[in-house]
DNA sequence: CGCCTTTGACCCGCGC
DNA sequence: GCGCGGGTCAAAGGCG
């Protein structure tokens, strides 16, 4: 399947999102400027073209939804201002009025005498004259109508007749619409079946090479159909050996997708087996191409869950904001481990770990951009097992929300189809511009690009106010609104996936849990090409609960400052930075820890 | 003293 | 098998 402008790209063949531990470095980690960017560069710029104006409908099969709700919701909200329903709209009272008009004025006749009363339905009714017929002289027309032959009554009725017929003709042509409609939705349905199939089998018949090299399911023969269903190709990504607690947390995880989340903890536990101080899970090497699962002692579920967390795990989430400070600040405490010069930039990448909580498994990466060096980039991998401040929380929302993005999108579960698609469309349609799949990567990473000025018209919510985005134009995005931006950004997509309601349904108890709490879609099915998503993300950019969810965002992290239509210069040429600074903006953020500062 | 950064060494996977 | 590169460890030192 072909890409589709949408902001969303993959580097490669659909495929290899689902076998990330197999890729090759070819687009390495550090590679955010050369290959991993470029593709959404262009499709920002498709996105913005197409997203500047009405766009016209794309042959994008998948496009139905979009169209049908509208429509939908233009039949069944009466009094949208906006009605485009010309042809035929019975479910409108305005049409009703005109088409009653029309037919009154055909009825005029008959008494010409009155003026034309007030249309309602009521009177509409009464018009019909059929009551009159019957003997009801209890209404003016009627005593009006007294004195009129009985003929004028035939012409009445036929002229009710023929109004009669004439409706009857305009629900056989909406109701011949809505069945152009309900086709079109059933041939894409079949369109996505038929990928999900191939690709289905595509996924088969790497997991049979897959067992073969690296016989990690040994232990259990499990169905032959659940072990088509099993994720094999995650079972290279599975986590050492679960400790009696991480055993329960994961059966647990997979008995229940129906929540029971610990409360407090920001995201899920995934990452809570990861590494117990001693156990250090996350070795060298370990750590980039995840620990084996060697443990046989749990079941298909199990492994299942095992495989995704694990993924999970592996997951990333790339931050590229303009920013002077050494870092961005995210409300975590964080501690630098390492420092490496990475191939291909020459700026150094630093190595932080979260130390809000001991064995928090939370890593992140700082690099600048070695062709902007005002660029920095941030790659959080990994979800906090512990509490986290209110300033932390949206971005390990936006983490592990983009983590699980990244897997569901790869995994059409029937179930989950819906699910993740609506969180990566959520995810992108947000900033579809700003925002990358790289499936290419040798794990799957979201790339937010919070450098550029996104499309207006994207960010533009019904309360009409704008992310204060930094403008290429003004280069002077510093650290301060650096910080906000993950922020935004993180608590939308926490927000809209509250809003959506979809997985959330199921685990969104836990009002402090982020979304990676939520109900993940289950791992069932694998195979689901990132194209797939990507044409489904293609076909509803335009999501209007996102702007919703963006709109409770920035009014949180700003505190309900947001300003409305400030063309989103405003904050960066006001604000400047240190790097500690707290920019006032968001909450108690314990922000960066202070020997970074120092150090840097 | 505790926590942090620095930095060289080490581990590991992968490609050749 | 070797080299490369990414990622991490851990000793040493700095700072408040």
């Amino acid at each position: 399947m072909a890409k589709r402008s949408s902001g969303l790209s993959f580097d490669s063949d659909p495929i290899r999102l689902l076998f990330p531990h197999k890729l090759t470095a070819i687009n390495s980690f550090p590679d955010h400027r050369s290959t991993k960017w470029r593709p959404m560069e262009a499709a920002t710029g498709n996105v913005n073209t197409s997203s500047s104006s009405p766009p016209p409908p794309p042959p994008t099969t998948i496009q139905f939804p979009l169209n049908l709700n509208c429509n939908l919701h233009d039949q069944h909200h009466h009094h949208h201002p906006h009605k485009q329903i010309n042809e035929m709209d019975f479910f409108s009272d305005k049409t009703h009025d005109v088409e009653e008009e029309e037919d009154r004025s055909r009825l005029q006749p008959v008494s010409s005498s009155d003026p034309p009363p007030p249309v309602t339905e009521l009177d509409f009714n009464i018009n019909t004259g059929l009551h009159l017929v019957t003997g009801n002289t209890s209404s003016d027309q009627s005593v009006v109508d007294d004195g009129i032959s009985p003929n004028s009554e035939d012409k009445r009725a036929k002229n009710e007749l023929a109004v009669v017929q004439a409706e009857l003709e305009r629900m056989n042509t909406e109701n011949q619409r809505l069945r152009e409609v309900l086709d079109q939705v059933t041939m894409n349905y079949n369109t996505l079946q038929t990928h999900l199939v191939t690709m289905m089998q595509q996924k088969q018949s790497h997991e049979e090479q897959s067992n073969e090299d690296h016989k990690i399911t040994s232990n259990e023969g499990g169905g032959s159909e659940a072990a088509t269903m099993v994720p094999r190709p995650f079972m290279d990504l599975g986590l050492a050996a679960p400790t009696a607690a991480e055993t329960e947390e994961i059966s647990q995880s997979s008995s229940d997708e129906h929540s029971r989340s610990p409360p407090l903890h920001t995201n899920s536990n995934i990452d809570q087996r990861e590494e117990s101080p001693d156990q250090q899970v996350i070795r060298a090497g370990n750590s980039n191409k995840v620990p084996r699962l060697s443990s046989s002692k749990n079941n298909n579920t199990t492994n299942i869950d095992q495989a995704t967390e694990a993924t999970i795990r592996k997951a990333r989430v790339s931050v590229r904001a303009r920013s002077e400070a050494p870092m961005i600040a995210d409300g975590c405490q964080w501690r630098k481990y390492g420092q490496k010069m990475a191939k291909g930039n020459p700026c150094p990448r630093a190595y932080y770990r979260c130390t809000m909580a001991a064995g928090c498994p939370v890593r992140k990466q700082v690099q600048r951009c070695a062709e902007d060096r005002t660029i920095l980039i941030t790659t959080y991998e990994g979800n906090h097992n512990h509490p986290l401040p209110p300033a932390a929380m949206a971005m390990a929302s936006t983490t592990s929300s983009a983590a699980r993005m990244l897997l569901s999108g790869s995994m059409p579960s029937s179930d989950g189809l819906m699910n993740s698609n609506f969180l990566a469309r959520t995810f992108l349609s947000c900033s579809s511009s700003m925002a990358t799949i790289s499936a290419s990567a040798p794990f799957p990473t979201v790339s937010l690009d919070l450098t550029q000025t996104p499309n207006p018209l994207q960010l533009r919510s019904p309360g009409q106010f704008q992310v204060p985005f930094s403008n290429p134009q003004q280069q002077n995005f510093t650290g301060a609104n650096a910080t906000l931006l993950p922020q935004i950004f993180g608590q939308a997509l926490y927000n809209q996936s509250k809003f959506s309601g979809l997985q959330m349904s199921q685990d969104m108890d836990q009002a402090a849990g982020a979304s990676s709490q939520l109900g993940l879609p289950p791992l069932h099915h694998q195979g689901a090409s990132p194209a797939a998503l990507a044409d489904t993300v293609t076909a509803l950019t335009a999501d209007p609960n996102f702007s919703a969810a963006l709109a409770a965002a920035i009014s949180s992290v700003f505190g309900g400052g947001a300003q409305p239509n400030n063309g989103g210069n405003t904050n960066n040429g006001n604000v400047t930075t240190t790097n500690s600074n707290n920019n006032g903006s968001a909450t108690t953020s314990n922000n960066i820890s202070h020997g970074n500062n120092k150090g840097n």
